[in-house]
DNA sequence: GCAAAGTATATGAGAGTTCAAGTAAATTGG
DNA sequence: CCAATTTACTTGAACTCTCATATACTTTGC
């Protein structure tokens, strides 16, 4: 009944597990060592120094930092803690929440950026041909095309 | 000084960082629901089944499993209470422990199995055409060449 | 209009991960 | 042969994530 996986797919899907692994394993140890945060956190700042005013609608940014409301809500704490971030009140739904990226937040991001920008190059595209790079946006697209809602 | 992603690498990155993570998100929550433990412990319980007697040492199986030490020796622990995991002292070196699958661990990780290797088609598998198949599988392994170790 | 259903977000508990120590045994080098 | 170092593994604390639930506001349908 199950169509198990033969021996050229284990390879590849173990070697896809391992692979990006070590591709996130390496993202969030330099940012979690040169930055203090996750990267999850990184792409949270990320999302917001995009957004018209530095700032966007709680459920709109799990959208786009691709986290969870739960998670965002969680991180969006944290990160007030910090002070990079402030939460208004949304003016015209009175249950949203705003969140706002600070000038001290927007600092810290701009200080992490060149180590992350760094890091991502080491760890996946100098591995890769400019082929391979081609090759691994279409693969990726497809599989969101996939996953995607 | 900093190289910057232009647009194309950028977009590859981010199609990379959502791909990957709809792939995870998608197992973990199959193996969380189906098998009640998340796909770290999958991984592990299906290290040890492949080895001799089922039974590895503690950094052996961290190698397998891809986990780091404390990791794993957390994992373990878990996996004793719920008696799919024994540990036993090492003959050989007495600093080491070996982990050894328990038959309800064993038919666990085949109750598993055929839930598990559904969503790794359906969230991976199914998205690509072989061709694309076997370059995910060179780009996989260029990665890890570059950053294993 | 107003009850029912839906949406936006927060919150708390439980579980997994990481990092920094901590313990114990093995190995090394003078 | 024994002090110093290294290796194997564990542990505890701090943190993040998930899931279920709670709260407050909005929209829908009669």
């Amino acid at each position: 009944m199950t169509r198990w996986l033969d021996d050229d797919e284990q390879r590849t899907w173990r070697s896809f597990l391992s692979a990006t692994q070590l591709v996130n394993e390496a993202l969030d140890r330099q940012l979690q060592r040169d930055a203090g945060m996750p990267h999850t956190y990184y792409m949270i700042l990320v999302a917001l120094s995009e957004a018209p005013e530095r700032s966007m609608r709680m459920s709109e940014l799990a959208g786009r930092a691709q986290s969870s409301q739960s998670r965002l809500s969680h991180a969006i704490a944290r990160l007030e803690e910090r002070g990079w971030v402030r939460r208004d009140r949304c003016p015209d739904d009175r249950r949203g929440n705003v969140a706002v990226l600070t000038g001290e937040g927007f600092a810290a991001l701009e200080a992490a950026a060149p180590g992350h920008v760094e890091e991502v190059r080491r760890s996946l595209f100098d591995a890769l041909t400019p082929e391979q790079v081609r090759r691994l946006g279409e693969i990726c697209a497809a599989v969101r095309n996939t996953l995607e809602r």
